[in-house]
DNA sequence: TCCATGTGCTACGATATTAATAGCGCTAGC
DNA sequence: GCTAGCGCTATTAATATCGTAGCACATGGA
């Protein structure tokens, strides 16, 4: 539950998902990517993150650590998932 | 990223995990089990995750549609992953 | 040296989101 | 009628997030 409580946070998700993805990423790089971020909320994120050992600031910018990755690699097929689900969504309605 | 938009508001994750794992759950039961959601928060959690079509409520309570189950089964996997990550944090420090 | 540029990051006030508590209307059982 | 449980709402306060501006530092020319 607490990992879902971290997760749960804005912007969170998106900042694993550009890091892991993407390479290392400065911090506006990410700030740009995010589509608005606030700094001070990235900052936020990026702070708890790197608590948790999923991001860490290299010469390059923010990269993902090996644990980030394996967490990626979960929420990757999310992607898959989604398209479905945004295709099937408005036939509803 | 409009995924990671409703899955990064706070208790969503929360709400899926429950209802996917433990079945029916009536509203206060809901309540009761994400240990201390306002009823407010729950409530809208719950018209967002009806309107994207993931729960819907039964006579036996809120379930989970099988969109939900499906994504699910992706996000269960994170269950073994936060395991070794709760482990392996303390030792950093 | 001086200026310009880019970096990671912070301060601050305004806005939006969440929390906490109480309670509504409804139904079922007694 | 009374009690209890249900889904849900109202209201106010706390908190998180946003938007903007800017700091301190480093790099690279002119």
């Amino acid at each position: 539950m607490a990992l879902l409580d971290l997760l749960g946070r804005r912007w969170c998700l998106g900042v694993i998902w550009q890091v892991s993805e993407h390479g290392p990423l400065s911090f506006r790089a990410l700030e740009a990517r995010c589509g608005g971020v606030s700094p001070s909320v990235l900052n936020t994120r990026l702070k708890e993150l790197r608590e948790a050992n999923l991001i860490w600031l290299g010469k390059d910018g923010y990269e993902a650590t090996e644990q980030c990755l394996e967490l990626f690699q979960l929420i990757e097929p999310m992607r898959d998932w989604s398209h479905a689900w945004a295709e099937m969504l408005p036939e509803l309605e």
